[in-house]
DNA sequence: ATATCGATTGACT
DNA sequence: GTCAATCGATATA
């Protein structure tokens, strides 16, 4: 397997350019014991620190203060004060410009992840509700099945750090563009990128 | 100081 | 379809 991780210079460029070629790349979540939790991301959108739907519209505060650190590594932050939100700082430093992950589809370690988000092993004919496909379909989900969390991860490294990214293994299927999801303002910018027909996504492209 | 809303999710009618 | 959970940022006083 290829351990290689992306350098600086992948994220130190235009936001809408990384988030495209997140499509497809894995996010590896190191574990303090056992194998690391994997998943291939499906689903992405950027935030660009001059229009109004990123959190660093309005410059830096506590929370996103990793926004505007080096790019390359975590921004991680709770939404509704109830989920974590992964993302991955991209441009120069001092910039403000990030990439929300919002979908990944299980590669390595879904019993873990299965705990991490229902608090329970599987068990066969049990919660039907309870499916593959919700463990990691949506930024808050992903992040509760891979324990990400602010205290962890934010501002972390993501070549070194608790979450590593890595390089596509195959080129993906087709990428769609689409509008973002859950925002007020900037909503016709189409900074969603997702891969075409994948079932992990968060939403069906519509 | 107090109120409102948010890059979400799950429980419920 | 509605709504609550509940932290941080922002608007208003």
């Amino acid at each position: 397997m290829d351990r290689s991780t992306h350098s600086t210079s992948f994220y130190n460029r235009d936001v809408c350019t990384v988030a495209e070629e997140l499509i497809g790349c894995l996010m590896v979540r190191a574990r303090a014991d056992g194998p690391p939790l994997i998943g291939r991301i499906v689903e992405t959108e950027a935030y660009r620190h001059d229009e109004p739907a990123s959190h660093s519209f309005n410059g830096q505060t506590a929370r996103n203060r990793a926004m505007f650190g080096p790019p390359g590594h975590a921004y991680v932050y709770l939404i509704y004060g109830v989920h974590s939100c992964f993302n991955v700082v991209c441009g120069p430093q001092g910039t403000g410009d990030a990439v929300l992950i919002r979908a990944v589809e299980p590669r390595a370690g879904l019993p873990e992840m299965w705990v991490n988000r229902y608090g329970t092993p599987w068990v066969p004919g049990e919660r039907p509700d309870r499916q593959v496909r919700l463990l990691t379909a949506g930024p808050g989900r992903l992040a509760s099945a891979l324990a990400i969390t602010r205290e962890e991860v934010d501002g972390t490294s993501l070549e070194s750090g608790p979450v590593v990214l890595m390089p596509r293994e195959a080129e993906p299927g087709e990428i769609v563009q689409t509008t973002r999801i859950g925002i007020s303002r900037a909503v016709e910018l189409k900074w969603r990128f997702v891969e075409a027909g994948s079932p992990f996504l968060s939403r069906a492209v519509g």
